[in-house]
DNA sequence: GTGAAAGCGCTAACAT
DNA sequence: ATGTTAGCGCTTTCAC
């Protein structure tokens, strides 16, 4: 590497001292010095090629300008969108954010976490919480800056921004309802999952809304292949065939279509399926999906802005913010065939 | 935030020195230290909570440990594996990656280079690249470690990662030629994106191989959009059609598909489409996907080895990595119908 | 094997 | 408005 520049070479070729440089670059404090000389240090800094260097402040400043952003699967299509949201908000505010995954392994995020504490990260945002967690106890009692997305935390009270979950769910019941169909099931994620826990909720307090009785199973995890395990399981059950499935989300839906076509049921003559979330290329499945639309750039950039707010504050506000969902009609529903 | 826990608490209480203690935590120079001494400060780093300061090592040792990487936009489905697999070796390492997107932008891949260089990132991993970049040259010339993955630089000798993509198309020639097809078009990405340009270049070699006529039509974006528009634009021109579609990427078939579709045009029965990336989900769209498998984790991973030893290496050696490819059939290619 | 001292590049009192 | 000084937390000579 040749030699970085530095602010003590900006300085000499601009005939004043270090101090002074610090000032004029940073927009806080460059009304402090004097215009001219300002300029004249712009140009030194510009003909150099001088890049400030942000470990040495973070140091200094004790704000590493950074924050971490723990998701279990980066591969996971609901999470890039969240995370250029997040991105989005941050990157305009000097913010860089660190990205790491958990694979649903407390193990690794405890790593994650620490590794990232190690980095001086000034906060996080967690999209990964379970309901109970030491971790995050761990982190309150240390003062630590924290953001939940889309999980909340029972234990601990983080501020946390999620999608409606409530009404995206009777939506999808309504629509449903709407086209006929009165016997219905959820296909539900694991229940130690909040949002899993919160859909399954909703779902049965719609369904009694609507004087429907509430039908479930539980998938083991949230994925494609525990979606269509479940379906599977649920179709060799025995077990009268409902008309409708409403899964918690679109993976979980994916994996029921997969199950229905594998039984030789056609979606959605012979069942209607609506998922969660509304994936990339949700229109594109085979039905194209009917949906809930969560709007993840807005969760993210939500997320990072509590998160500033949280770091820019003495005492931590325990804020929930709820966004709007809509629901997305396509081919997967439609009204039930008599049988 | 509470008083962070300092090297020199844990000497206080270890009643050492700290150097010592710095050099009984440091993997490299624990060797160096009574092994008694050495357990008495690990007991006191426990005890205390003690997370070492990565920032301040990096501003004594100038290796911040963080590599950037550069990605046009997270969103798209190619990348999530990509960044995966650069973490799994990254992490494993000790290292953490900073993301960022540039919306195929220069000026924000710009902005993203100097916003990371700021941050003192040990190298780049860039899957951006066009053929042709400044900012490039100028890194070479600053002598800073950039590995490119995918897309390769025409002008300066970055090591480059990609799968293999002659091999590829020749495959879903094959395979279409064995089918049957005579009339192939090649559904082709911009020609200033290396790959795109690869591609096309291995369509036609591919086709004059087998005594095929090659023909092509080139698409605005890599997205599902542009595949469409194009797609729709071809259709209407009022050109025979053709009886198979080979597209640069998965995107762009997808948007052949959806316009197919539109044009009351069945896939495969009409037109047979192949794809290439083999994206998370080919397999659900309507109908699945036949596609070029790329190991994108390995791109990943392969990527971050090379650049990790690039960082660890006086000069840099160019290197070109090619991961080799595989042809995945699905239900978007059958042999074509008499006309 | 361990301690002492210097310094990475920057910012923030304090002084002028 | 600018210069001086100290120090953020760590690693790394150099002594002993």
């Amino acid at each position: 590497m040749p030699k970085r520049v530095t602010i003590s070479d900006v300085a000499e070729l601009a005939g004043v001292h270090k101090a002074t440089v610090s000032r004029a670059l940073n927009e806080l404090t460059s009304h402090q010095v004097n215009t001219t000389t300002a300029r004249k240090i712009q140009r030194a800094a510009i003909q150099l090629g001088y890049i400030p260097n942000i470990v040495a402040r973070s140091l200094r400043t004790s704000l590493s300008m950074t924050v971490g952003v723990i998701v279990p699967d980066l591969t996971n299509p609901l999470f890039p969108p969240i995370i250029r949201g997040i991105e989005n908000y941050l990157t305009a505010r000097g913010y860089t954010a660190l990205l790491a995954n958990t694979d649903g392994q407390d193990r690794h995020e405890e790593l994650a976490f620490e590794s990232l504490l190690a980095r001086r990260v000034d906060g996080f945002i967690l999209a990964t919480g379970h309901s109970q967690h030491p971790l995050l106890v761990d982190a309150y009692h240390r003062n630590i800056r924290v953001v939940m997305l889309n999980r909340g935390s029972l234990q601990v009270p983080y501020p946390l921004v999620t999608g409606d979950d409530a009404d995206g769910i009777a939506a999808a019941v309504d629509h449903l309802a709407e086209l006929g169909h009165t016997d219905i099931l959820h296909l539900a994620g694991p229940q130690d999952f909040s949002t899993s826990h919160t859909r399954a909720e909703a779902f049965r307090s719609a369904c009694s809304a609507r004087g429907l009785r509430p039908r479930m199973t539980v998938a083991s995890a949230l994925n494609v292949n525990a979606g269509e395990q479940s379906t599977d399981a649920f179709l060799r059950s025995g077990k009268p065939l409902p008309t409708a499935i409403v899964a918690s989300n679109d993976l979980l839906a994916l994996g029921a279509l997969r199950s229905l076509r594998h039984h030789g049921l056609d979606c959605p003559s012979d069942v209607s399926v609506v998922g969660y979330n509304d994936m990339p290329f949700a229109e594109d499945f085979s039905p194209p999906l009917t949906t809930v639309r969560v709007p993840h750039l807005d969760l993210g950039s939500e997320a990072a802005r509590l998160l500033m707010e949280a770091i820019s504050t003495e005492h931590q506000i325990p804020l929930t913010v709820t966004l709007p969902v809509s629901l997305i009609v396509r081919d997967s529903t439609a009204p039930p065939r008599d049988r």
